[in-house]
DNA sequence: CCCTCCACCTAGAATGTCAAGGTGTCTCCG
DNA sequence: CGGAGACACCTTGACATTCTAGGTGGAGGG
């Protein structure tokens, strides 16, 4: 299948994408269920938009990490159609899925503080 | 050898010791260095004790580390002895260290900005 | 002399992401 | 009616990074 895509496709995905934070995508995923359930393509669409087109999430990572998440009982799904009319699966949280949210966003909290003390040694003075 | 540790060595890493995040290793060690050249023992303590012991660094990822950084060329070393009299490494960033530095740190800042965006919605009214 | 801490290191497993590919259906447009 | 393109699902294999679990040797204290 040829690699090229439409041309407008290209444009902000085009300079210099950012990979992912390996670790974070769990995390986003489940903040992104939190406000109801989305079907695959509509959890990208939610990160892509909210994020403001920083963080692009790949189909090949999104599936592995919906699958992960439901083996581990944090989500779950069911099929309909999309707004489209078109075979979809709705994933959703589920109750111990909202829980490890609120351990998954605190540890994210701390990590991100952490990281940001290093970060700025400047303001060190009282 | 045995694993048992002197007891008082466990106090802050028993409690549910947080994985690094894959990829910010390079950068929390450039940062380390930005202020003068440290051996690798050193940057361990500092990240830890800056981060509130929230950022616990393993041996077995901080060499690999430093080796990485020193074939990029962002950082180089000379031997030494330590405060202690003991040989030692010190590592010391390049000048384009510092510009990778500077495009980590830019990374991590919009990386970490994103994620804050999508963990926000409460606020989301003006 | 033995033990511990310091300071260096490595090998192998585990993990998660990405690149690249693949299926089928729906809708629009010529 | 036929093709293009978006939508929505998926998998495989390569890759990078971190962690676990070891190992060396020397300094200093008891």
């Amino acid at each position: 299948m040829l690699r090229c895509m439409s041309p407008r496709m290209a444009t902000r995905a085009e300079k210099e994408r950012i990979a992912l934070l390996q670790g974070t995508l769990d995390l986003l995923i489940l903040q992104t269920l939190r406000r109801g359930p989305l079907h695959g393509h509509a959890i990208v669409k939610e990160i892509e938009q909210r994020s403001e087109a920083v963080l692009l999430v790949e189909q090949g990572s999104l599936y592995p990490a919906l699958h992960r998440l439901i083996r581990r009982g944090w989500i779950g799904f069911e099929e309909g159609p999309s707004e489209n009319n078109r075979r979809a699966k709705y994933y959703r949280l589920t109750a111990s899925g909202k829980k490890q949210l609120a351990i998954e966003s605190g540890k994210w909290e701390r990590m991100a503080g952490a990281i940001a003390r290093i970060l700025r040694p400047a303001e060190e003075k009282a």
